[in-house]
DNA sequence: TATTGTTATACTCTATAACTATA
DNA sequence: TATAGTTATAGAGTATAACAATA
């Protein structure tokens, strides 16, 4: 059962990101986003670490976004060694955008199961995720970026 | 949900990496393992494709086993392009190794769930993937080989 | 001296496309 | 001519470590 969790899992990530490179958009660059909407001004090592990537791939994977005017990088006035990132206005008007793309996504997804037991595999899920320490809304899969 | 699925996935197949390491096995190499368990005999090409892999980068691949003594190529004398491969006695015996680490794995990840909920999951689990078109026993994550 | 962001670099992984041998 | 296996190779992706600015 653990092996088909993975293969599902793999497979829905594969799915998903087939639906926002119609975004233009990677799997990570969709994480960065989500994570600069739930916690804005953060720095660029504390991002990078949640992403699982190290540091010096963050940049140029930030530099992208920000060439695109999605992101923008704020200096901190009181230790100017830190940036902060935050969403623009298109960064959270994307952010719309792929919201309804992960709704169409879901549904596409659990096709199969009558709405209660969706509810009930997401229940399970949500329990064995909890035991097993996941953070909520950031998982480490982001190694590759194209 | 589709996200907490992929999230749980790539945390599975993380841990279950982390612990056939220690057969010195990588996720991809314990598939071709489990492949030729199910179904000996087939070429290289038919392998590959199963493992999402290129035939080129199959060939390098499936050296190192044979060096390790794990699988064995056999010419058909039909045609004699093709291999045939097949596990070799120290192959099975490994395989049996993978199969505990593989039910250890299974206990660990779902901790959280009774028997009642962990079959319970497990159903939902196996409608969703039917229904998604995948093949069990195979999956398509084997494209990093590392 | 320690930390953030950045750049340089060496290394691995990968896919594409040639090549050979058989058919 | 077509296909299986193989090899060569160029390109992309990656981590490590050095660097500059600030604390």
């Amino acid at each position: 059962m653990a092996f088909l969790l993975a293969q599902l899992g793999a497979h829905a990530a594969g799915r998903f990101a087939e639906r926002i490179a119609g975004l233009d958009l990677t799997p990570a660059q969709a994480g960065l986003l989500r994570l600069l909407a739930r916690t804005p001004g953060r720095s660029q090592r504390e991002l990078a670490g949640d992403l699982g990537m190290p540091p010096s791939r963050f940049v140029p994977f930030a530099d992208k976004l920000e060439e695109r005017g999605l992101i923008e990088r704020r200096r901190n006035p009181d230790d100017r060694r830190l940036y902060a990132l935050h969403l623009t206005p298109e960064g959270f008007g994307l952010l719309g955008a792929l919201r309804e793309v992960a709704t169409a996504h879901e549904e596409q997804t659990c096709q199969a199961l009558s709405p209660e037991e969706h509810e009930q595999l997401g229940a399970l899920l949500r329990r064995v995720a909890e035991q097993q320490g996941l953070t909520p809304g950031v998982h480490p899969g982001y190694r590759s970026v194209r």
